[in-house]
DNA sequence: GCCAACGTTGGC
DNA sequence: GCCAACGTTGGC
């Protein structure tokens, strides 16, 4: 088992899109290495960092999980969606997805800034300079660290005095 | 809207 | 294979 980070735009798809389905094909992704993980390392049952990117207030909002095993996007086949590729043949597809469910949405979102002011996680996959990949691995120790800070009462703002 | 970072494209 | 141009991502 391995632990992910899946990044989505929430003006697109967000976490409570994804309470809504509660299962959803990661439909677009159109990057070689994003696509090497869900094809190559994703398994079922893999737990899931969702975060919400271009937005408001960047961060982790919720769990997820990965509920299939890799398939072809169907995307790349449909001429009217943004996503077609006319390279992609059904024999050949160039794209892969898989199924994501929902697991929580957290009562407090863990958010960019928070991240980067933790020092634990400063070898983390997504504080990395430059990184723009929309799917990332994290250690099972950075996972926990997310946790619980997802837990910790210290949220930003939540200061009452 | 700006900009850094990085991937992709295409000429050569 | 090199590399400049261009497009995209994503934080700010």
């Amino acid at each position: 088992m391995r632990h992910w980070l899946m990044k989505s735009e929430p003006d697109v798809f967000s976490i409570d899109d994804l309470a809504r389905v509660g299962r959803e094909p990661w439909t677009g992704v159109r990057n070689h290495q994003a696509r090497n993980f869900m094809r190559d390392d994703m398994q079922i049952g893999d737990p899931v960092l969702f975060y919400h990117s271009s937005c408001a207030e960047p961060g982790v909002v919720g769990i997820a999980r990965v509920a299939s095993a890799a398939y072809p996007d169907p995307s790349q086949f449909e001429r009217d969606s943004e996503y077609f590729d006319a390279r992609s043949t059904h024999a050949q597809p160039r794209w892969v997805l898989v199924d994501v469910e929902f697991e929580q949405k957290f009562a407090q979102p863990v958010t960019l800034a928070r991240l980067r002011n933790e020092p634990r996680l400063a070898g983390c996959a997504l504080l990395q300079r430059g990184n723009r990949l929309s799917i990332l691995p994290f250690t099972r120790a950075q996972w926990d660290i997310v946790l619980g800070m997802a837990s910790s009462r210290q949220q930003r703002g939540t200061r009452h005095a």
